[in-house]
DNA sequence: GCTAGATTAGTGCATATACACTCGTGTAGC
DNA sequence: GCTACACGAGTGTATATGCACTAATCTAGC
């Protein structure tokens, strides 16, 4: 396989299979610490600006935000106008991330030892410039 | 965000855009070119074989292959005894893969030539490293 | 031959992903 | 103030993804 879009995919499944099993006992997946992250590191960002932030297209955040709110650690708040609405995590939502983070950070570091720490480092950042030389904008 | 899984997950979803983009006019996704690709480069194989080819799991593959066998690109054969069946490409499958390759292949040169042929094969390597390096067998 | 366990595949369910389209709201230009 | 256009968000539809579970088939050991 050359495809270089099918290999990403491709490590992208075993990947998060990986952290997704670390996350398992939590009741999480990979994707829904990373919004819960995410929506803790921005600042009452709207629906846009964090799906700008992710990469991720507008429509897939709202509705992967869905299981969040339902589970009662994620609220949509009124924005700054009457359009837009801000993210934000409830007081369980922040506990659970408080909660989640030494698993998550356990995983991050079962997967260094495994792959080396040196060898992470060069593939996060080749993969950090070949998304933004993707970016459209 | 410094979680390699998430990093992996973002730049899948920028590239498999670009890929998808591209492949827009065939009315095909990466990953099924890439489905039907690997059915093509492999010999008949088993849904099982497929799916540990490409790092899928083997309920994702079945699925997947729903579309391409509604539109009869793929065909699912009796395969070596009563229980497997075997995957093959139609005649009209591989007279549409032979018509998707050049437009892939366009699509992979652009990449190299926004992201450097030296970075994408650096890319590449780490990736297949890392993915090898998860394999649970 | 029987049976227990392994192998192969499909379904139910839930989440992840994004394009096309729609709706409500804001704003610049007049 | 209107109006045309931009902007922010949600829905319809389709595909992608994988875990838990089930059903059929095969095979080793007796």
């Amino acid at each position: 396989m050359r495809c270089t879009g099918a290999a990403i995919r491709r490590a992208a499944r075993r990947t998060s299979q990986f952290y997704d099993d670390a996350l398992k006992p939590l009741g999480l997946k990979l994707t829904q610490y990373s919004l819960l992250s995410n929506i803790d590191l921005l600042d009452r960002p709207t629906i846009t600006e964090l799906a700008d932030h992710l990469v991720m297209d507008r429509t897939t955040l709202t509705r992967n935000l869905t299981p969040l709110r339902v589970s009662g650690w994620v609220h949509l708040e009124p924005g700054a106008d009457r359009r837009s609405r801000a993210v934000v995590l409830t007081s369980r939502g922040t506990d659970l991330l408080a909660a989640v983070k030494p698993v998550w950070q356990q995983a991050e570091v079962a997967l260094r030892a495994k792959a080396g720490d040196a060898r992470l480092r060069k593939l996060r950042r080749l993969l950090d410039e070949v998304a933004s030389v993707l970016d459209p904008q």
